[in-house]
Order: structure tokens, then sequence, then C-alpha cells
DNA sequence: TTATTATTGATAATAATTCTCATTTTCATT
DNA sequence: AATGAAAATGAGAATTATTATCAATAATAA
């Protein structure tokens, strides 16, 4: 947690970072910037969207939280839960139903393909981006 | 190619079309709906921006052009030149610079994952996403 | 407590994309 | 080649997620 008692922070401890912060380290899912606003009034009713969304930039810029592109049009933010995990998405085409799926950096399915990268074409990388877009289970039976 | 001589096609042989999709085919590159507009410009003085935009959403959803999201905001499109490959892209977040790195559906380094995804949520995969994001080689030096 | 300065909320601005609709093209059929 | 129905187009308005602006407020160090 970056709010422990003191000052642990480069920022100032508000009360709409510290709410966010809450709100999405207790949300499981994959808020738009809109629907975290809308949370966040309930228990901060003077919050501004704008503040919503320089909180998390700032929060996707400590490594905090997570910004997700799901292809319809508005970013999606995720807490970083386990720092020692990545994080897969699967996204049904048909029903918008979002998987995931989370494994151990150890066992990262990705490992050898971005070393094998990185030595390749010596590029040093920082961050990646995976999604696979199809049928979940349920909406392949529908399609019969 | 999808215009041969005679109709085959379940779609109109327009002229915005046959010149989209000739300037695509011969462009390498990523180029943004803008970019496209003021290139067919050049050969279709009086196309409009919507037809672009409406084009490339018809070649995209025949499977002609791909669209990506590289997160500056607007979407890139590229011909499929290659039906049997895969094709990825890294990112310079210094300087911009996409690389390709093209490779056989046989040798995907993302063979093995999608299968086991496949089957362990019994999802069909119909796309996938990879980006990678870092340094390249000559952003790396500057940085030191 | 106070002075400093980051942060905020309201709202205007921006920018990519989509929508609307009257007009024009395409193409199968004469 | 001419015709008519439907598809496609261009111009511009509308939409929508996100950013920028700026005066007011709140957080921190002193």
């Amino acid at each position: 947690m970056p709010f422990g008692k003191g000052r642990c922070w480069r920022f100032r401890r508000t009360q709409a970072r510290e709410a966010l912060i809450k709100l999405l380290s207790r949300t499981k899912g994959h808020l738009s910037a809109e629907e975290i606003f809308w949370e966040l009034k309930k228990v901060l009713p003077g919050v501004g969207l704008a503040t919503v969304y320089r909180t998390l930039d700032l929060l996707t810029e400590i490594g905090l939280i997570k910004r997700y592109d799901f292809k319809d049009g508005k970013a999606r933010y995720e807490f970083i839960h386990n720092d020692n995990a990545e994080h897969y998405h699967l996204i049904c085409k048909n029903c918008g139903k979002i998987i995931d799926y989370e494994v151990t950096l150890e066992e990262d399915p990705l490992k050898d393909f971005k070393n094998s990268i990185q030595k390749k074409f010596n590029f040093k990388i920082e961050s990646s981006d995976l999604q696979f877009y199809g049928l979940c289970e349920n909406c392949q039976k529908l399609e019969k």
C-alpha cells in the first residue's frame, strides 16, 4: 500500500487518491474511468471526473494499477494485486465477458519469446500487452 | 486480390475501395486513418474521410487488412501480405519507432500458449493482439 | 498558524470516430 | 446503351473519451 502512516510517497495524500486506491484495490474487474468516477462519487460526492483521470494516470505511472485497452473505445483499469505475476485477458467478442488468466513470472508463457526478442532486436522490453479475442464456452454453444 | 475481372465480391467495386486497397497493399508501414485519407486524396481528390473510415472497417472485417492500436490514440492499419504469418510489433516508447516481427504460423511463439488457452478455458481464439513496449537499440544508447 | 505549492472541480477544448442524409455510383436487368 | 433499385459516397454535424485551463481549495513543511 502506498499510504502508510507517515510520509511515504512523493505525492500528497489526498482524499481522492486514498479513496480511489481503496476502491480499486477492493474491486475485482476492469472498470472504465467513468465507471470508477460514479463509484467514487458514492464515497466522495464532490469528486470531479478530471481528478479521476489524473489519479488513474498517476497510479498507472507509479505502477499501482494497469491500464488495458479491450477495443471498446475506452481504457479500463485494474489494480495490480500480485506484483510477481503476469495477467492476460480473454475477451468474448459475442457477450463481452472478460476472462482473467494470471501466471507467475516464472511460468509466464511469454518468457522465452520475450527473451528472444530482447536478443534478436536488442530491444529492451518494458511492458507487453496481450489480449485474446474470440468466443467463450457459452457463446460457442449458442452459435450452433 | 479481391478485385479480379468479373464479380468476385459481395460488395461493389468502387473507385474509393479500389484505390484504398491499391494504396495499402503497396505501403509498408502503419498508417492512421487520416494519413491514409491524405494519401488517397492524391489519387482521388474528391474522397471523404468518412469513406476512408468505412472502407477501412470493411477491409478489416473481410480480413484484408488488420487494425492495430499502438496506444497513441488512433488506430493504425496494415495490409496483410502474408496470410500464413503472425505479425508482432515492438514499439519504442522513446522515439516511437515500430519494429515488425513476422513469423510463420508454424513457428509462432504463441502457438503452445494459444492451444493451452483453448483447452484450459474452452475459449475459441479468433484473434490475438500482442505488442511489446520498450526501448529500441538506439534509444537505449541515448539513455546512458 | 501560516505560507507555499500541489491538487482539485468545473468546464471548455481537443481529437478520433461515427452518424445523418441528400446525392451519386454501381450493376443486374432490360 | 438505357433503366431502376440498392449500395456507396461526401459533407458536415454529432458523439465520446480524454486533456487542458484556471481560479479556488487542501495538504504539507515551517
